[in-house]
DNA sequence: TAGATTGTTAATCGATTAACAATC
DNA sequence: TAGATTGTTAATCGATTAACAATC
């Protein structure tokens, strides 16, 4: 029951749609037009209305749009009005770290275990949960409807980590680890590869250096 | 003296370019064609050979690409023959994380520094250097040749500290508190919105399911 | 009703892919 | 020289922007 397609480019926007409406519902703005958001967002309102159409109408000619209807409506089409558990798999700095941020848990997703290799890290606290034995993965991933696994693993043992999270039902990951993963249809992977961010930076600042030198 | 602009599409695809070379390069490839590549990488050779010739000819009629060179070229593009300081601003866990990150040494981004404002945090170690305070952050960028800032810090604060990088000569801000920053022309940003990312994700699971329920 | 602003179609722009002549 | 494969032009595709009729 394949609907109509959403580009990646539209759906790579609804997070920020998302963080402005909500900024605006706290402000307490009642209603926005395309035009106005446009502005503030500074992207055209063209898109604006292209993007929101993608999902039906949400505006009413002469109005606008409902700021906190809007923000719902996005919310729901993101599936934050829906728990997702998570794994952590990696309790270094980084799986530490994401272990620890807490705003994650206010979109509805929930911080369910952590894992390790090392030895020394195992039986260590992140967030009131203990950092497991590896072994313990399979086992865990299937008795506690974990949908999301978090990588932040060297990219020598991603491969492997994946392929054993898919055989045990997930259904996405998050993947930290600085390598491409080939995962079965139907298994969603966002890469967040922060050394390529960093090179783009690199690449825009001697940019810019060369053509103003 | 304006070169013709490279669009961010293709920016965005060379540091993947740049890893798989490496990689090949650490294999003991010596030669590979857009052909051989495109299979590996999973993207088109046309667009391969278009990615490339952006920057001029690195290939060779009959032959191929030699990887080793192609390799050096892409990573000059990239910037990643010069050297660039960074301080880290906000040494929460995402922060200390960051700082204990070794890799990006090897791509030379070197680490100068860490500042918090919270007095438990100050003088604390990270990679053998001690978090300093906020009040320093102006004296040590203007000091100490700082490229690039790496933002860990709530968004509260964000918008302001950016302001103060830069006044003082900061040229490039790698963003991760979740909020847009309206920086001067020719300042580089680079946002790293991990709860965006999260929520593609989201949406690509709850997408997934509703096409397959 | 008149004014405002959406929803949507049409036009434009840019990025990707295909094709092939140039050349190693 | 013949074969392979690039560099580059042309064709296609998709995304963005503009325009405007529909409608609140």
């Amino acid at each position: 029951m394949e609907e109509k397609e959403i580009s990646q480019a539209v759906i790579g926007r609804l997070p920020r749609y998302f963080r402005y409406l909500g900024e605006l519902r706290d402000e307490g703005v009642e209603r926005i037009s395309s035009q106005e958001l446009s502005e503030l967002m500074k992207v055209t309102a063209s898109q604006i209305r292209q993007d929101f159409n993608n999902f039906g109408g949400f505006g009413q000619q002469g109005y606008g749009y409902n700021v906190d209807y809007l923000y719902k409506e996005i919310g729901k089409i993101l599936g934050l009005d829906k728990k997702h558990n998570f794994i952590i798999v990696g309790a270094g700095n980084l799986g530490r770290a994401l272990g620890n941020y807490l705003n994650f848990e206010r979109r509805g997703f929930i911080f369910r275990g952590i894992f390790d290799q090392n030895p020394e890290l195992i039986g260590q606290d992140v967030r009131g949960i203990k950092v497991m034995p590896m072994e313990k993965l399979e086992t865990f991933v299937r008795e506690n409807d974990i949908d999301i696994a978090v990588l932040t693993i060297p990219k020598t043992g991603a491969v492997e980590i994946a392929d054993r999270l898919v055989n045990n039902g997930i259904r996405a990951i998050w993947n930290f680890a600085h390598v491409d993963l080939n995962v079965p249809d139907g298994i969603q992977v966002e890469n967040v590869h922060l050394s390529d961010s960093l090179m783009k930076l690199s690449y825009n600042i001697t940019r810019y250096m060369k053509e103003n030198q």
